[in-house]
DNA sequence: CATAAAGGTTCTAGCTAGGGGAAGGTCAAG
DNA sequence: CTTGACCTTCCCCTAGCTAGAACCTTTATG
């Protein structure tokens, strides 16, 4: 099939396929015309690289777990071990925000937001210390 | 005073100074020996450039945000807006990471992880369904 | 049969927000 | 005088694509 085709099936778009090729993550046939063509077993591949990036897993990562993938001998240990080094790096990026949030939240709040030119939020920004979480 | 004295002061590299007068955010000016020229009154912008970022405002937000520190006749509903935007949008950067936490975290917990190759976390991002969250 | 639209191909360039490092000028100390 | 620390500009690199140009192939229609 083409790449339209995968494209459309996978959830990938047509560019986002061609990069992944670019980058070495799969390759495709090529039909006499030059066109890439797609088994469904490359779709399913295609999918496996979509979920898994968007589930937050880095490109590099997906490139581990696509052969972790295709790989029929592999332990679950492996697969698992990758997965949870990402559950933490987002539970980190969950933490950070969210303390990023709640000093935004507190200037916010704090701010009358009219016409005149005090504020709190400028004074958060510009200020010598750190503005309480 | 020179650029590595005004990075110390404010939290930010020589490098990122140097990248934000590139793009126009502060312009310095030059001593004789053609080396940029820092006062307190820059090192207070760059604080509040760094202070920003730091809080998750873009670049760009960055720009209108010094401008309106700049701006003494500045009206506070203008920060507020920009802030509150910004609020808005951690939110739901919040809200999308903790699904994704929650989806991985029922992965990691239903793999066994051990030297056998089943493994719920490659069918589930194999599978034809998303994973329960 | 001609042609036009809808695909496909490769290539380059751009986005964010800087980091790394080269090649070279300048300044203070020993 | 030289060394080392600092400064300058310059260009390339990162992640993960997206957009567009220039061109080729296939398919549908008059």
């Amino acid at each position: 099939m083409n790449i339209g085709n995968a494209a459309e099936k996978s959830g990938l778009s047509a560019k986002t396929i061609r990069y992944y090729e670019d980058i070495g993550l799969l390759q495709a046939d090529r039909a006499g015309n030059g066109y890439r063509d797609y088994s469904m077993s490359d779709v399913h591949r295609l999918r496996f690289l979509q979920r898994s990036r968007s589930l937050g897993f880095s490109v590099e990562e997906c490139r581990q777990l696509l052969s972790l993938y295709s790989d029929k001998d592999r332990e679950s240990a492996s697969v698992k071990a990758i997965a949870k080094a990402k559950l933490t790096e987002i539970d980190r990026k969950l933490a950070e925000l969210t303390e990023l949030r709640d000093t935004l939240r507190v200037l916010v709040r704090s701010c009358h937001g009219d016409k005149r030119p005090d504020c709190p939020i400028i004074e958060g920004l510009g200020g010598k210390d750190r503005v309480a979480a």
